[in-house]
DNA sequence: ACTTTATGTAAACAGTGTTAACATTCAAAA
DNA sequence: TTTTGAATGTTAACACTGTTTACATAAAGT
């Protein structure tokens, strides 16, 4: 049923709870994330604004939907560059990188919605367990399985990749979690400086990663 | 005049604006930034939620103002380190680092004021002036000039450095402005992951940090 | 067919920022 | 000193938020 026949259908929506979820995330894939209005949303599917309660607590549990599935969309972009097998391992974390910081400019909003503040105590809930199941995985077995977990997470796939790179002697040692940190620390900060205003027009972001990446590349290679 | 005298004084407050600001900078430093209402301003300052209107235009300029004293409150804090003659440039480095990320981990809602999404366009008008003066200092005279400028902006200062260091060839060759922006990006990143809840609690914020350092000047060092 | 459950609407509520009309105080001019 | 005008604060209203309650409609089960 598309989406023009359930808005000739009166009353009943049909599909309102995904239709939510999906508005939602259209919404803030091109405006702001506080534009997201119950009013707005209403008015988008052909309803009341509090139509929204007979799926969601509140709209905060609506939220905490949406960012699940932002975080599906960053990860279904980030996870074929870390299995593309005909790349060599520095091609892929170089490629990661890029991925990484272009999604961010590209989609401002949705990254916001993933990593800033806005979403800090529905964000908890769902990282908690994730992280408990990392832990679980990373200690008691080998590099490979953590590589070929099913786990959608591209910092897992990172951790991942540089246990495999040290094993290869391309890095040094080291805590792989900690480098892995230390490498989205750089990821998220450039992203975050761009997208927020901090740098320049001038600058050109593909020349800061570059020598981030360098800079990196550097201090890491054996 | 004291505070409490003023709040005797009936109907006219004496200084209301400079209190906003002052009142305002102070619920930052311990609550969220949307805690910041006109009714809880006038509430802790014994007015009218609509007084403001006689001295800003409205909340955003009220806000930008804000915006000000915190970046000032930043820089003064990271002044000093810079200029501490005893230590080397290399110490300093470090210490700039460490203050940085402390500053944000014990003051995270003055932090996200300062960098984050919420003021975006309040900040942009503050900040384009401020780099044209830079790119003019920037080009045309000694690094000197632009160390010992009394700019108040951290940014400008870690250029500075950075330049001298190459002098002192410490640091590698290369443009000091791109390397202090990948620097600025991984303590922004780093500051925000934590502030933000993206690090775990058994993640030592330290370790992750001594471990970027030692990355960085890995890769930086001559 | 009748009842129950699911899903939508409309009206009200407290809270937000903002504006307009009114009130009070201060400061300068007559 | 008196008066007049500007500065500053208050109150009431407005259009927005998210949320709840009572009511309405449709679908599903018995």
């Amino acid at each position: 049923m598309s989406i023009n026949e359930a808005k000739n259908k009166s009353y009943h929506h049909g599909n309102l709870k995904q239709s939510l979820i999906e508005a939602t995330l259209e919404m803030i894939h091109h405006d702001d994330i506080d534009k997201v209005t119950l009013s707005a949303l209403g008015k988008r599917l052909g309803t009341s604004r509090s139509a929204i309660y007979r799926h969601f607590k509140n709209k905060e549990e609506l939220m905490k939907a949406v960012l699940l599935s932002a975080m599906d969309e960053l990860d279904k972009l980030i996870e074929p560059v870390f299995s593309d097998t005909n790349s060599s391992l520095l091609e892929r974390f170089h490629a990661m990188g890029q991925g990484y910081v272009s999604f961010a400019m590209t989609n401002p909003h949705l990254y916001r919605l993933i990593f800033g503040p806005k979403m800090l105590k529905e964000r908890a809930e769902v990282i908690e367990q994730d992280r408990q199941e990392f832990h679980k995985l990373l200690h008691g077995d080998s590099s490979e399985e953590v590589m070929n977990s099913n786990q959608n997470n591209g910092f897992h796939k990172l951790v991942a990749i540089i246990i495999q790179a040290q094993k290869e002697k391309i890095f040094k040692e080291g805590d792989p979690v900690l480098i892995a940190t230390a490498i989205w620390g750089l990821l998220h900060g450039l992203s975050s400086l761009a997208i927020d205003g901090h740098l320049s027009v001038s600058d050109n972001i593909q020349a800061v990663y570059e020598t981030n990446y360098k800079m990196l590349l550097e201090g890491l290679a054996t």
